[in-house]
Formats: C-alpha cells, structure tokens, sequence
DNA sequence: TATTATTTTTAGATACAGCTAAATTCTATT
DNA sequence: AATAGAATTTAGCTGTATCTAAAAATAATA
C-alpha cells in the first residue's frame, strides 16, 4: 500500500493530464495546494517507485504501475461520491471533499459493496465516468457549454466538481448530468448565456458555461464568438 | 482537528480506563501496538494538551476535554460499525477493523445522517452503547458469560469486539446481542461450558465466555467454580 | 543574442510519530 | 533494608512530508 499522499499526487497527475496535457511541478503544487519544492522532492519519490517517468526540468507522466493505482482511487472517490448522494443523501456540492477523505480508507470489500448496493453504476453524480475495477475508463467526447451556438440544444454531461459554490449554482438551475436544455442566446465576447430547461429560462455566467460539458448537440451550429 | 494518532491514543485510554481502572504505559503501548517509549512521549504530547492528567510513573487519566474527543470517536466508531453491517451487510467480524480507519474521517454531516438512517440507535452490532452525541454513555452492568451457574437463563448484552476469530466463533452459535439462551452446564476449573440457545445446545470455551456479557439472569445461582 | 523572468531543483530545517538502547524509578522479594 | 526485576522515561535516531531560501535551468523578451 502506498501513502495517503502518494495517492493524493498520483490521482493529481491522472487529472491534469486528463485535461491539459503536460503535467508541471507547479500545476502539481497548485493542485496539492503545496509548495513547488514539495512536489519536486515527491515526484523524485514517484520517479524511484516507477510510478511516474521524469525529465527534469520537463514534467511527469504516469507510468502504467501509476495509472493503475490513479485510476483506482479516482474509482474509490467516485463510487463514494454516488454512494453518499444516492444512500445517505449528501448534496452534490459536499459530496468531494467527504471523498477526498474516503477514498484513502475504502477496502476493496467494501468497495465491491458500494458498487453492487448502487447497481454497478458507470457515472458519478457530477456525470464523470467512473472506471472499472480493472482500470478501465470512458473517455468522454463532450464540449464546453460555452461552445455551443444559440438555437441548439444538448444534454448535460459531465459538470465539474471542485467548486462547491458552482455546483450549487449549476443545481439552482437543474442542470445535473442527463439534463436536456435549449440555448436562447449567447452575448459575444464571453458574455452571458440564456438557456432554457425544462420551459423555464435562466442566465449562465461564461465561467460557469466553461466547467459545464455538453453532448448530444442538435441544431445548427452559427459562428461562435471567439 | 487532532491527528489520527492523538484520537488513537485517547480512544485506547478511554477503552482501558474502563475495561481496567488504571491506564499505564504499557498497557497503551501494547493496545496500540507500539513501543512503550512511543507511549511515553505522546502521553508528554496528550498531557501538554490538557487531553490527560500525567504523574511520573503512575500512569494517565483522561481530562474532561480527552473524555469527550474519545467519546466522539468512539461514537464515530460504533455508529460506523452498526452502519456497515445494516446498510452494506458487512459481517459482523470485519467491521471493527473498516471502523478504525474510518472513524478518523467521519464528518459531523454525515454522523448525523448515518445516526438518522439508523433510526438513532443505541447499542452497535455487538452490543456496545453508542455515546450521544453530546458525550454522554450508558454504563452497562452486564458480567460475563464465564460467571454464570448451571440452569442459569441469561441474554446476550455485548460481546467483544477486537477478535475476529472470536466474533465468528461466536456467531456461529448465534450468541448474538439481545439473544436468550441457559446454561446446561459448567464444568469445573475454568472448563467448557454446555449452553442451549432456541434449542439447539452448543459447547462454549471459557476463553470465549469471558468476553460474553449478559444481562437478565434468571434461575438460582449455585455456587460458582473458582 | 543577451538579459530578464519564470520554473524547477537543491539545500537545509521543522513537525510528527515511530524506533532502540540506556538510564531512571518504582515494586516486590529475599 | 537491600537488591533484583519490571515499568517508565530519557536520549538520540529514522522516515515521511512539509516548508523557506537560494541556486540552477529553461523560457520569454528586448
């Protein structure tokens, strides 16, 4: 077993990796809420472990050892995040930071529980996949919210999860994964979204609209403001 | 917020304080599995934090404050227990180990809402009284199964719970909390125990038996084998 | 290209919680 | 009361994960 940390930073590295590509000592430190020398000195400790491969000066990457157990405890964090929703109620803008916690002392007996108590789900509440045992993912092909032109409509894929604040205000709006709603219109230069669910029409801040990620787009799509 | 350690050590001098009066050294030092040197310097740690009472070489007390740290954790860990074998049917073996990892990084949040699931219960899966939340337990005045006399009824009132070994043994014969069952004989000499529970007669070591507590005897008391 | 700015790494320190070995204090026995 | 044995404490060391400050390497800009 590995320490709390190491997990902490390896399941870092598999997200920034996910969604930016290149994985830096300060994207690291940032993330971990840790000084840069911090992450330096671990990601020297990962490197040793084979967890990680590392040029200095030029970011990590996961080894296959690494992503293993990345994607086990993105598994843990997942399956805990829908448990809490679906079993004891937990919003889903609180329902992070319990698993933060959690998943470092989930056994893989209580795991497979969790997982046959919720029938063996694919997604967590915030419409992330949630991987295999056998680490496995579903990569998603959805787009920003912010993409999407006036006229069209889609349905809600995945939000993200790290902002409480934006998951309240995202919910306010009903705009959990599965949701299917209309934009109205789109002001240019980032401006204010207008969309429409379920009949009834609501403003979307171009912050918000770019950690909302959409799918199943219909209509035409018109020029996007840059 | 204490270390996982901190909470340890005060859950361990709660548990000895009283299952045994006095707390020494030594005693915590083997409950937790670490050097007495180990205990010697956190017991510094505690007492510096007004958690215990310390005099050189005459062992600890827990203060008013350490009294209510350990009733919390150790209603995280009752709470925990009772809540794996309920919702996520968890023997009742395993539970004890899942619950001291899980104790540590129990919210308030959810405390409360594992307590309401449970209907607010009293007692955890083997028996033992789960402390309110406002610190308050109840003094159990069961004695053990090992004490009792031939013709003997009595129910099951708490068994202990660090023995996995025990627990299974114990449940193979149903002796669980709130069972009745009658002794059908002792024999001398610390020897084995017949015991009949729904009719079904079962032969008890008396190394088990002295971790059966009972409550509700009935039937005359014959004089009881050294 | 040379210089500045940013990023990353090294060096050295701190806090925590554990350890062993040796010294101290208490308890029990002769 | 003296002493042997047990319990406890002190002293000093280890490993983990953090930090700050300074040095080194890379990237950006004049």
């Amino acid at each position: 077993m590995y320490t709390e940390s190491i997990e902490d930073y390896l399941k870092a590295i598999y997200e920034i990796q996910t969604e930016n590509g290149k994985v830096s000592t300060n994207s690291l430190s940032e993330m971990l809420k840790v000084a840069p020398a911090s992450a330096t000195s671990m990601i020297k400790k990962l490197s040793e472990k084979k967890l990680v491969t590392h040029k200095r000066y030029q970011g990590v990457k996961l080894t296959k050892a690494g992503l293993k157990i990345s994607l086990e405890i993105i598994r843990h964090h997942r399956l805990i995040e829908l448990y809490l929703t679906e079993a004891l109620g937990v919003p889903w803008d609180q329902v992070h930071e319990e698993a933060e916690k959690w998943e470092h002392v989930l056994s893989e007996d209580l795991e497979d529980r969790m997982d046959a108590a919720l029938g063996y789900p694919t997604r967590d509440p915030h419409g992330a996949p949630i991987p295999s045992r056998d680490g496995t993912i579903l990569e998603l092909d959805s787009i920003p919210l912010a993409d999407l032109s006036p006229g069209q409509s889609a349905v809600v894929d995945e939000v993200s999860d790290h902002d409480p604040d934006l998951l309240r205000y995202i919910g306010k709006m009903g705009l959990y994964p599965k949701t299917k709603f209309k934009v109205v219109s789109i002001e240019p230069f980032s401006g204010p979204i207008r969309i429409k669910v379920d009949d009834s029409e609501h403003i979307l801040g171009p912050g918000a609209a770019q950690y909302i990620f959409v799918t199943d787009v219909k209509g035409s799509k018109r020029g996007a403001s840059q």
